[in-house]
RNA sequence: GCGUUCGUAGCUCAGCUGGAUAGAGCGACGGACUUCGAAUCCGUAGGUCGGGGGUUCGACUCCCUCCGGACGCACCA
């Protein structure tokens, strides 16, 4: 659809060019053509506005779009002109594609299979890209969900646009938080292993991290021990380490194992007790250069001025290192494994002001790959019931609230009686619980906060992942009775030609445009992009599914016809579900 | 106080980089199952696009200003 698109914008850009010249103006104006899409299908497939070239041409738009229709006409009978007809409607003219050829095209996304939508915007170029980043003093709750989708979602929209792609998962195994809850274990723990509770690992850690507020009732200076127990981590004190990676080993256990629930993978995990004091040297070099300077206090500082900032400390004046220095060291490490074209970092966007600066000391400090790297920034996850607070407990487990969310798809399932038809219902359930969390958290504009209401992600009804997953479906549905024999299609053959009805061909539009989709989501990193045209196919099938026969289509051709429709809007569907981390299902 | 960012229907969100009558979903109200899965579909009501200026042939979109919310402004991560 693009290619004829493009066709025609270069078609009528020339011709607009030639009326320029023919009235003395500079025909370099005709660079202002536009290619649009029409409000009403019934008013054309592809739109340009005249209004930009009426002072030059001393003409009115609607007499601009009458002369030029007049002249592709010309052109096309000619045998110049792309496919389809054109025609000015008002200020614009208006171009109407020849609908047999693009259905054609579209019908063709059935023999590429799951590499529909794929394409090489991106080929040849090397991607990092670095989510989660999970702490180890507790399990992942909402917000790392949203993170996880991000991440994982825009790798594969990446890899699908040609990219190569490097996942990366910075751990933050240390600190004093992690210490916390090595103090509360230490003082409440007795010993005790997940197991002995029944708890999954990173819970159970988990709960030690909370419970350090109980052992600052019963003991005062529990801040004060956690601080020193963070300067015997860093001494190397061999108990304080080997209980340190005991619990570390129970809370990334658990992570781990929910990120295998949600089907985010990583690479190569980072931990930053290995890296944590990188990025001195860096730094160190910094200064002798010049791009750093040292403070009268004898602390190593960067000037911000330039981008309207004040200054920053890189090095305390004790030599010890900051986040900041840490950050530093680490991308020029990493660009040294991994020689990466970009770098995406999926933090969220409170750390605005961290990666503006560091983008900006790395191009100060003359990385020429320092251009490419972005900050996928994301807003909050609230609740309807208003903020996550930690401090007030209403912060959302990830965990329990994927098997909430399967309770009640299971509970769905029993209540439609389709314990058979699916197979294994338990499963079924996890996979809708996954593709309702998956899809909400997806389909909002990352960058701004968001309100997640768990009941309306679960509904079978709207804007949700279920209801897509139920047209999918619904189509598979429909080809096993193909299989099956049932219908007349299996005697027909597929005439593109036929497929004219305005939801017909509303479904050949989506099925057509779907490249599109998928490469302007990698060139935003917006998987939102691609979540609104999946959604988009999917409520246009459900029209049509429900106003056309199909398979029980009377003439073969049409049953034919239309049931290739409907199997190249299910590659569609699988193929963006894919991207979206949303699990396909045959049956639900 | 300074900076960044957001403000679109009762609620949750789109709005294709400045173009045709601002769109969906939920909720409300009213319809559609002897028919491919009604976990669906159709219709109705609901908006001064936070307010006010400006640029433009044309502004939800760009600029300024005010109001309101969020986030940042550490030698914490």
């Amino acid at each position: 659809m693009r290619s004829v698109r493009e066709a025609w914008k270069a078609a009528v850009a020339s011709a607009v060019a030639d009326m320029l010249a023919e009235k003395g103006a500079d025909p370099s104006l005709s660079e202002a053509v536009a290619a649009e899409a029409p409000p009403d299908a019934a008013m054309g497939d592809v739109g340009f506005p005249m209004f930009p070239f009426a002072k030059a041409l001393r003409m009115g738009p609607p007499q601009i779009a009458a002369a030029l229709a007049d002249r592709l006409v010309a052109e096309a009978s000619a045998g110049a002109a792309p496919a389809g007809t054109v025609k000015a409607v008002g200020p614009y003219l208006n171009v109407f594609l020849d609908r047999a050829s693009v259905a054609a095209q579209a019908l063709g996304s059935r023999s590429l299979g799951s590499s529909y939508g794929r394409s090489s915007s991106l080929a040849g170029s090397k991607v990092m890209i670095e989510f989660s980043s999970p702490n180890t003093n507790k399990p992942l709750h909402l917000g790392h969900l949203r993170n996880d989708v991000l991440g994982e979602s825009s790798a594969r929209i990446l890899k699908a646009n040609g990219a190569e792609v490097m996942k990366i998962n910075l751990v933050n195994d240390r600190g004093v938080h992690i210490c916390k809850s090595m103090l509360s274990y230490m003082a409440y723990g007795g010993g005790r292993v997940p197991e002995d509770e029944g708890k999954k690992t990173d819970h159970f850690v988990g709960d030690y991290y909370v419970r350090f507020n109980d052992l600052k009732k019963d003991d005062p200076k529990a801040e004060e021990k956690a601080q020193e127990l963070l300067v015997k981590w860093e001494a190397g004190d061999p108990e304080t380490i080997a209980l340190w990676k005991k619990m570390n080993e129970w809370a990334v256990g658990g992570i781990r194992r929910t990120y295998d629930r949600t089907g985010v993978s990583f690479d190569k995990y980072y931990y930053e007790s290995q890296i944590y004091l990188t990025g001195k040297d860096e730094v160190q070099k910094g200064l002798a250069s010049g791009v750093f300077f040292k403070a009268d206090d004898g602390s190593v500082r960067v000037d911000l001025s330039p981008i309207g900032l004040e200054e920053k400390v890189l090095l305390r004046k004790d030599g010890t290192s900051i986040y900041m220095t840490q950050d530093l060291g680490l991308a020029i490490h990493r660009h040294q494994d991994w020689p990466f074209d970009r770098l995406v970092y999926v933090v969220a966007n409170e750390q605005q002001y961290h990666f503006k600066v560091l983008f900006y000391i790395l191009k100060r400090l003359g990385y020429d790959w320092a251009d490419n790297l972005f900050h996928l920034s994301y807003g909050l996850v609230n609740l309807p019931e208003g903020r996550m607070k930690t401090r007030e407990g209403t912060v959302v487990d990830a965990d329990a609230l994927l098997d909430s969310l399967r309770e009640l798809a299971l509970e769905e399932i029993q209540a439609k009686g389709r314990e058979d038809a699916v197979g294994d219902p338990l499963d079924t359930a996890e996979k809708i619980a996954l593709g309702a969390v998956h899809y909400y958290l997806a389909q909002a504009t990352p960058s701004k906060d968001m309100i997640f209401n768990p009941k309306e992600s679960l509904s079978f009804n709207g804007n949700t992942g279920p209801y897509i997953q139920y047209m999918g479906a619904r189509i598979s549905s429909l080809l096993r009775k193909r299989d099956r024999g049932e219908g007349s299609a299996s005697k027909g053959s597929v005439r593109p030609e036929l497929l004219s009805s305005p939801s017909e061909w509303e479904l050949v539009r989506l099925v057509s445009s779907y490249p599109e989709a998928v490469e302007q989501a990698g060139a935003e990193y917006n998987p939102a992009i691609v979540a609104a045209h999946v959604y988009a196919i999917a409520s246009a099938f459900s029209k049509f599914y429900h106003d056309e026969p199909i398979l029980s289509c009377e003439d073969p051709d049409q049953a034919a016809t239309r049931l290739a429709l409907s199997e190249a809007v299910l590659v569609v569907l699988k193929n963006g579900l894919e991207l979206l981390c949303i699990p396909f299902l045959e049956a639900m």
